[in-house]
Order: C-alpha cells, then structure tokens, then sequence
DNA sequence: CGGCATCCGCAAGGATACTG
DNA sequence: CAGTATCCTTGCGGATGCCG
C-alpha cells in the first residue's frame, strides 16, 4: 500500500472547498475522536459517553453525536421509555473510521515518551522565549 | 492486532490531563493533519507548503510547524544564507505518524459518497426544523 | 524569503437553567 | 435520563505591518 501516491480522487482533502475536509474536521475534532474511540468499545447511553470522555460538557456531546450521526458514522437508537433511554453505537463505516484512528491514537500514546523527550530537548534549546 | 483492548499504558487520552491528547490535538488539529500530510511527500520550504496546504495562513502554519517541530514529529533545517532557506520534513517518529493519519484520510476520501448520502437521508429525515 | 508582533472579530465551547 | 436553550467568555485564527 504506496501511501505516498496522490490518488485522483474527487475528494481531495488538501483542497479548500472539499467536503471531505469538514468530514476530516468532524471526526479528528477535539471531542469527535475521542467520542468514536469510545463507542468503538461498544454500545453506550448518553451519560454513560460523557464520563468516558473526560472533559467533554453535555453541549458538545450532544452537537459531537449529532454530526457524527449525519455523517453516518454513529447510529442513534432512542426508546420511548420514560425515563427514556438511548443508546448510541459505531455503524460499520463508523468502526473502520474508528479503528484507523485508534490505530493512530495507540501509537501516539505508546510513542509519548519520544514526544515528551523531544518536547524537552526543545525547550532546552531555546530556554525561555 | 485488538485495537479494543485497553493498553495499560501510562498515556490515555481519555483522561482530562493526559498530554498525549494535546499531542493528538496537534496531530488531528484543523491544520496540524494537513501538515503532516503535505511533509509525508518529501520535504519543503515555508512558502511551498503554504501552497499545498490550501487556505491555511502564515501564522498557522509558522504556530504548526513550531508545536509539531517540538513533539519531535518535524525537522526544520535553516540555512543562513541570504535570502534565507529553510527546509521542514518529518522526522521517523513523525512519518510513522503521519503514515497512520494518510490511512484515515484516503479512507474517508474514498467514502466520501455514502458520508454525503447518509447526509442527505438525515437532513431529509428532520427536513427542516 | 521566512518569519514574528500586534490587533481584533467571531465562533467554539463552558456553565447554567430548564424541558419532556 | 436525555437532552435543548441561553448567556458569556476564551482563544483561534485572519489581516496587517515590520524585520533579518
């Protein structure tokens, strides 16, 4: 797999106007990774995400979910119970977008002392500037 | 490879003060993936990478390359000419990196119909409200 | 050419209150 | 429980100007 050739694609995300971008946007985003990540151990009510992404307010879960649901990553699966009860789970297009990313996150965190250790040599060099 | 297994590792990005989740900001932030992108092609100067990275402005661009060059992930090679030149290109740490974000992004470029289809069933699904 | 310093608008996003 | 609505702050990020 030659990652390295530009394939001729109509969706080229370096391009500006491209709508793969702001699906790019929507999954790699500040919450939206974490969010998939998530759900790519299963199958889980909205508060239930919420203290599995630690940091993330009810706002932006809830705007997080509804545009990972429009692009048809997420499912939503809502009982008219009451109280109600809705589950949220990963469609398959949205587990092979989650395992590319778990790949990329595994590695990062597995790769963090490099990071950490060049971070200081960094800092070292240009002191404080 | 069960990329559902937890790791116990000491970096989780799940966690609310991890540092690997700033390094993954930088690496999945709205210019920091197209960067690494552009760099997987071989190495450039400042104003070249500008033009392949469409849209993104110069002090973007100068702030991405700082905080990715500190995570290890980029090189920068100044030579003291005049006019000056520099040159930036991904060191090991940040190929592999970028090797594993490419993977999402050709993808989700090659997904882009069923995502733009899924949009049009869930705008059509809530027409307008 | 390859930047850094500064100003500033605006949208992302947090806190809170409220609803079904 | 599962959200929506509202307010308000922060800082991202664009524009501009200057320097080596």
């Amino acid at each position: 797999m030659d990652l390295t050739e530009t394939q001729d694609l109509p969706f080229d995300v370096f391009s500006k106007g491209c709508p793969s971008r702001g699906t790019l946007e929507h999954v790699t985003g500040r919450w939206g990774g974490l969010t998939l990540g998530a759900l790519y151990e299963g199958s889980f009510r909205f508060n239930e995400l919420r203290r599995r992404v630690d940091g993330v307010s009810e706002k932006m879960l809830s705007q997080t979910l509804h545009a990972l649901e429009r692009d048809g990553l997420v499912h939503r699966e809502a009982q008219p119970t009451n109280p109600p009860r809705v589950d949220y789970e990963l469609t398959p297009l949205g587990r092979e977008v989650a395992q590319r990313l778990l790949a990329l996150i595994h590695f990062m965190e597995g790769r963090m002392g490099e990071v950490l250790a060049a971070r200081e040599r960094y800092d070292e060099a240009r002191g404080s500037r």
